[in-house]
DNA sequence: AATGAATGAGAATTCATTCAT
DNA sequence: AATGAATGAATTCTCATTCAT
């Protein structure tokens, strides 16, 4: 009956080496790449014995998808939770641009892990992303907003594909060049320079496809 | 240019071996990376021995940067090349797309050894490549093109540094993440969809700017 | 027998986990060798936890040891029990051969362990079996009847240790290798290849040692 | 010029390290199996850095099987070079078992893997030799001249495969057990015994045989 | 008895780099 | 320039064993 207790107990609190070295090896993983991260390491700055990463994770490279797969499954919640209301266009636009900053404005490290995965030509992490995002259906209801605005003559006519393209690498792109970008334009003060950011892709997409 | 015509004056003419291995090692490090890149494999896909690697790059790593060297140069030449006229706003813009469309738009080799280095934070790579960007003077000059359209009142008051990374976002930004765009869009032409994305660009910025 | 009984008797049922182990353990050891084995293989096949193993046996060497003991105690038992009565010469072989085949011709995961430990040239198993086998007076019993076989002139005069050696190759032979025999010979029905043999190997014997 | 002759002078002097390699990992194998071994000490043993073991092997595993082939091809030669000429029944018989003892009762080594390989149900080694022995056409032949013999009314009428099975366990049994025939014989002087062993098999075997 | 987690000492394998010729 | 062999320091992964509960 105690042991019973205890079980329960425990499971109140389990072992939290398993999540400590999934953060642990974020880090170290958007630091080095898969093929220059090292176990040792990981285990280090995880305080963990290195042998419980494979008691858990089986391999380096399995560490890495499990990784992945937390960090991008959070993305993605955040992409859809936050996903734009379409009340008009000005606002479900302020609505994604908002979301972009919030995905990948903060947190470096799943930034770099995608920009390594972009690099590889037939990445299944990258085809992966692919299809969570096609199955988000973003990309289509970006689109089908466009066809509706075309439509009522709200805004001009545009090749949408590209227009959504435009977009994204609006807001994407400066995340992924962003170590190019301060270092040229001098910035300092990151977070002004993104605020400043989501009002100008708003105002030059608007205007940009305005009739 | 000089170089080439130094090689060719040669008459004892060298072993192009070290040319093979530059450019199976561009392979190779776009494929796996630096610490993924195997001085073993790019030997045996150069036909050369792994010792000659050595004999003439002395590491694995200053190969690395040779390559980079190589074709980094190639591409910022590419760039100082086909550099815009300023003849009018709408001329000068189709010039730069050109450009981005032809430094990045057909060996991907490149690309990924650039998403690589921007996946690290402070790579010396990057650092390296802004600096020869502001050096080349191409984003003042696209500030100052900004600047005289302004006071010109040929294009409406924006802020110059947002506009010129949405330019440079909407061109680059396509080649980084071509891989997501291109199955999430089910493109399979992908030289129509750069002639496309050229106007687009041209298009849209235009408009967006405009009074 | 006296040990099946205990079992029984025990009204407090202990938990057979440590039974399982012994029989999980002794597939694991056949298939694997000693070296070869996994405590984590056998718990898991067991459906024991791994640390039992050691709460039970305390090593795997131990284990290793506890299983050969506990069935080779089966084996030895079991020739000793079919012991063949002295009655004549033909009778007696017979059940000499039919004590090998009941002892051998079933299970294979103990000759699969002797196997190894013949491979071993200093094995203390296989030293602990000769002593055995010396002590249990079988070779002993086997020689003396030929002796006096030899007396009556019943059988022709021939090197009573050789003989010895030649009936027990002939019995113990073909089970250490029936996996090449039965290959080469396209063997498929084994029981009915073991039948034959007991006929074979008594009627060979007699003749060859008949004046 | 002088380059390519002292090409062709190497040529004549290759590196032996693999020789050797594989002379002390057959050692290794033997005494303590594939899992058992350890590639550490074979490269201590064998004097060599343990990285060309892998040079040359690829894996512990892939060694293992280079040294089976090799000595395994050794012993088959053997076999099929003293294939005994079929005079009459006696002098090959005598072939026959003079060839076992000089393939197995030399070096141990081989002995040991082969018993370890038995060990294993469906060992691709144990299938290998059965298949090689098979192909040798060495068993089709013992059981022709049993035909043959029988038709002549040499000898009598007996079932030819296990007779054949019996005298191949005659003499590869006692290579097999020999640790514990020796030690239960007592026997110490293990040439003369197989000197000994030699006859007696020839002896019980045509009396066996015989009408 | 029982369990999940943890440990430490290996053991296999890799790989950049160097050497001898 | 060129080659095959060699080296040594990692690096990944394994596994018997133990611990805390």
């Amino acid at each position: 009956m105690m042991e019973n207790q205890n079980n329960k107990d425990k499971l109140t609190v389990p072992s939290n080496s398993k999540e400590i070295i999934i953060q642990t090896a974020l880090v170290e993983f958007a630091k080095y790449g898969l093929s220059g991260a090292r176990v040792d390491r990981i285990a280090k700055n995880a305080k963990v014995n290195k042998a419980m990463i494979y008691y858990y994770f089986s391999s380096k490279e399995n560490l890495y998808n499990e990784v992945i797969k937390r960090h991008l499954v959070d993305k993605i919640a955040q992409l859809r939770y936050h996903l734009a209301q379409n009340d008009n266009l000005k606002t479900a636009l302020e609505g994604f641009v908002d979301t972009y900053a919030k995905a990948f404005g903060g947190d470096r490290n799943m930034i770099s892990i995608i920009l390594r995965e972009l690099a590889q030509p037939d990445s299944k992490v990258v085809i992966t992303m692919a299809n969570i995002l096609k199955e988000s259906g973003l990309p289509e209801q970006f689109l089908k907003m466009l066809s509706k605005e075309m439509e009522n003559g709200t805004i001009r006519s545009v090749n949408r594909e590209q227009t959504l393209v435009s977009f994204i690498t609006m807001n994407l792109g400066y995340y992924l060049i962003a170590p190019i970008i301060n270092q040229v334009l001098n910035i300092d003060n990151r977070q002004q320079f993104i605020e400043q950011r989501k009002k100008a892709i708003v105002d030059l997409f608007l205007k940009g496809v305005m009739v």
